[in-house]
DNA sequence: ATGCAAGTTTGCATCGTTACAACTACTCTT
DNA sequence: AAGAGTAGTTGTAACGATGCAAACTTGCAT
């Protein structure tokens, strides 16, 4: 009743361990009758391979590791991706391991430990830098990893990105297009680079048009949405007011809705409310926001087709992919009965 | 340039492989002079013990496997579960993976491949069932395990789960004092004993107030929330209709307070709405809903702690933990404002 | 028969670690 | 001074898989 080994079916074959080996793992130098018997029995066995052992011997761990944030999250952005991840892996015998991504302090920490140890084949991670640490290293050591976000290293790597920069233009000439004349977005950090992506999209769109642009640097969404809605009160009620507000992340959406709520102001009439969203909230909210929808759950699918692509040894500078974004701005239930 | 092992070590020093690997695990047939000195040069030499080889020398493989449900969860959930899990296992050199839950067929299936290759050292699940197939499998197996949620078999395992049955006694306690008499709770799947305890507790003290009490067993967290607003907007016009809605979780209250605004109903007067909130993002909606905290991040934590007990062999009797709810309602800021 | 290649199969070493039994050097006992 | 005891260290053999070189088969031409 052990769990059944290389030697096991050899001696329950006659076969040497070698050939049982070979046999299983489909080598043409062995006899096609002898690796249909040897298929058979182990089969019958239940033979599973040792992970540990092909680990040892082989160098390669069969696992992905996928640097989780540590902070708050407050809708469902790390399921979906992490869901697609493993749907792209199932059936390919890897298997997802997770490391804290410690934000705000080494964030090459989880990196390092990996190229040292060995723990995985490759490395995926989101909320990517414009010069971002974790890219040079691997990139240096030719680690295979996927970003979810580009950087501005001159060195390709593999990634995955959705495109931001259309996503704000999308929404600049949709406000524009209803006569808005003062966009303030509630953006991500400047050091990730989907946040300089959202942030000149919106500036060049948006003042080509004619419109007035302005993203605080100092309130984003990493901000508590508490903080977000005081600070969008303060700033609504100031003569030079904002009349439309693109958030970019659905929390931060709320608590704009709150705000605007709190001081009076009403949503689709005074101000437009512009969002980006991964889940079907907002479909339950009457809070009058056009929002695009970002599919994450396909973002982390295309992550871990690419990360297998990069680990079977496809080099990097073929692996980017940039998601088109959705570009129509759906009006949640209030605004579509409001206009229909 | 090579990665240094044992022998690396072992050269360095003088010393047999073997004696360096006691010393690293500070046994103390090793003198402490030699300890010392052993201790000095791995550090120097940034000596980090092979887990491949570990496991397959030892058997055990420092993983903890986490199961990890596939299908569709709208509010952050999963990661901070998945947060706090981490960092409970962190500096004690376990790491999580991720196996897929699937919830609709052969729920057992990724808990026999732990089984079957040793993957893990230990398994973390949710959503656990009245007789869960997992909990009886692993138990007979002896495998280490913390289920989040309990069962009714009559071997106890170790498990930490929320105290749902005072939770929902708290609620029917709260809105029967204030006036409440029709009931009405969007519970869990009733084939989860969560989703038992929170009937029980309901129907009990309910009942014992005087109070109708109604849990369709069709209408569920799983269902998608716009399904769920359907169905409640149907059911709020029919004359017997609730006065009262108990929604565990974030999304169908949500989804609840649509409905409501629907058909011009006005929650805090009309209807009471009681939630389970697991984030901050209540504290945004005015939905006028009165809610209780459940901290999934401790919940986490309390579930490694318990799993690394586990491992390390204490009993399964011994280790169950119930969490207190918090039996304090809170009202939202829409609520707060009109109560004063 | 002998040689030789192609087609199969085998033994051995190895990955890095730990369990086990054995060995050395030294002190303590009687 | 011989034997027992102890503290400290060592060599060898695993764990289960795979890469490599060598060794068997055959069949077939010489």
């Amino acid at each position: 009743m052990d769990k059944p080994t290389l030697r096991t079916i050899a001696q329950a074959t006659g076969l040497a361990v070698t050939t049982v080996s070979r046999a299983l793992a489909g080598d043409p130098r062995i006899a096609a009758r002898t690796r249909a018997a040897v298929a058979e029995v182990a089969q019958r066995l239940g033979y599973v391979p040792d992970r540990a052992a092909q680990r040892l011997r082989t160098g390669r761990s069969k696992v992905v590791a996928l640097l989780l944030n540590t902070g708050h999250e407050y809708l469902g952005f790390t399921h979906e991706l992490i869901a697609g991840l493993m749907s792209a892996l199932n059936g390919t015998g890897y298997s997802v391991a997770m490391l804290p991504d410690l934000i705000d302090e080494g964030r090459d920490a989880a990196v390092r430990e990996v190229l040292r140890n060995r723990m995985a084949d490759g490395i995926v991670f989101s909320r990517t830098e414009v010069f971002d640490a974790r890219v040079r290293l691997l990139s240096e050591h030719g680690f295979p990893f996927v970003s979810h976000g580009r950087t501005e290293f001159a060195i390709p790597h593999a990634f995955v990105d959705y495109d931001n920069e259309a996503f704000a233009r999308a929404a600049a000439r949709h406000l524009v297009g209803r006569g808005r004349e003062r966009l303030l977005m509630i953006a991500p950090q400047g050091r990730f680079t989907f946040g300089q992506h959202l942030r000149y999209g919106l500036t060049a769109e948006g003042r080509a048009a004619g419109a007035v642009v302005e993203i605080p640097e100092d309130i984003h969404l990493d901000r508590p949405p508490e903080e977000i809605a005081a600070w969008l009160r303060r700033r609504l009620m100031r003569p030079d007011r904002p009349d439309a507000i693109i958030c970019v992340g659905e929390v931060p959406a709320i608590a704009a809705s709150a705000a605007l709520g709190d001081i009076g102001l009403q949503a689709g009439r005074d101000v437009d409310l512009v969002a980006k969203r991964a889940s079907p909230v907002f479909e339950m909210l009457r809070a009058n926001v056009f929002t695009a929808f970002e599919d994450l759950r396909e973002t982390g699918r295309l992550i871990g087709d690419t990360l297998l692509r990069r680990i079977a040894g496809e080099p990097p500078e073929t692996l980017g992919i940039l998601q088109p974004p959705v570009i129509e701005f759906t009006p949640d239930r209030e605004a579509a009965r409001r206009s229909g």
